[in-house]
DNA sequence: AACCCAATGTCAATCGATTGACATTATTTT
DNA sequence: AAAATAATGTCAATCGATTGACATTGGGTT
């Protein structure tokens, strides 16, 4: 089965279509053209029966899509009708707050543990799942066939828990350390490097303010 | 002052060299040339090339770039040699977290207070910074002259407050919220959408694993 | 001091992504 | 049932971003 390559800008797009796609099916809205999501989405027209195209025909000449249907079917892309094994690695405040903030399970993703290795933390509940001893990691992995692993660890120490996460069998990770990981390229890594996204958003502050009024 | 426009794929990149730059500079490296960097950042030299001349030749010909220098200036366009007056909205899991991890002050950030409309943490110190209530928002951020919002709160509310932002003078909006946010253009909004970015995994995880071994 | 060499800055070519245009086809109306 | 309409799917054109090539120039060497 060889699918031909989808390029990660129309990848980056599926979850805002998917987003606003929910939120019509919600109110209970049954069929939209291109043009009609366009405008609410502020892209072209183009653009999305572009995307649309890229996985097959979605919709139906001189009807337009299904909300519901094209809902279902961009889920299944973005493979949330599968379940995923989660871990997260690192349980202070950032791990913590995902632990708590993100509903996992609403999107397939099984939340199965979480490690750290300050011994003050170990046991601690927290959304029902108690930390765990980083020692415990490898094994664990490897047992439960975790598929994700969440590192919200200082970037001193993520680049060999990721070696170790990748030798017992990781397929992806959710990296939020302030590094580059150095992993095999069948491993996924989806960066969040928070520093760098605010530095985008002071530059372009500072950018339109030094500006001589053309906004 | 009429600065011809940087394309965001460019700005983009530069938090990375930023980062890369700031560990040479730490190892006493003192100069680099494009190639070292682009072997080291595995892009192509050709492109940090084109990338540092949008904003003037910061190096030498026959010699490469001064590591500090370098760092230096690319810190500048970033604006990290301003400060910013930044507050949190909503201290959920995700806005204690931020408001903890985040080291804001390192960058000239100066995290001048937090809000929420949740009686119970009225009061509540996080990082030497107590909670506010929401009503005080609008008041605050226009008399402390207030540059950024850190937006982390459910999306329900995220709309109606980011409006009211606007109307008290806020320039940027650092959004975690799940929701796209309706400002006029001269308001800087950088998005932080987690679960859009945890579904970008998913879809590679699974793309990857349905293949036949091409990898 | 003159020569050599390394690496930038920049121009041109290529590559990819977005937009526009329209033929095709399903739905809706008369 | 036929005609009119609407909107997709797709091709072509445009636009932008990345890569490659090389002339230029400053630092290093003898």
């Amino acid at each position: 089965m060889v699918n031909k390559e989808i390029s990660q800008a129309v990848i980056a797009r599926l979850p805002r279509y998917f987003r606003y796609l929910g939120e019509l099916k919600d109110e209970g809205i049954e069929r939209i053209s291109s043009q009609e999501l366009s405008t609410i989405m502020k892209v072209t027209a183009s653009q999305i029966r572009q995307d649309f195209n890229n996985f097959g025909g979605f919709g139906q000449q001189g009807y337009g899509y299904k909300v519901e249907y094209l809902y279902e079917e961009i889920g299944k892309i973005l493979g949330l009708d599968k379940k995923h094994n989660l871990i997260i690695i690192g349980a202070g405040n950032l791990g913590q707050a995902l632990a708590n903030y993100m509903n996992f399970e609403r999107r397939g993703f099984l939340f199965k543990g979480m490690f750290d290795n300050n011994q003050d933390l170990y046991g601690k509940k927290i959304r029902d799942m108690e930390v765990r001893p980083m020692e415990e990691m490898e094994a664990f992995v490897k047992e439960n066939n975790i598929d994700i692993a969440v590192l919200t660890i200082p970037k001193t120490g993520a680049v060999a828990v990721a070696e170790k996460l990748v030798a017992n069998g990781i397929k992806g990770i959710w990296n939020f350390a302030h590094v580059d990981l150095n992993v095999p390229k069948e491993i996924q890594v989806e960066n969040v490097h928070l520093s760098d996204s605010l530095m985008k958003l002071t530059y372009n502050l500072n950018r339109y303010e030094t500006e001589s009024g053309e906004f």
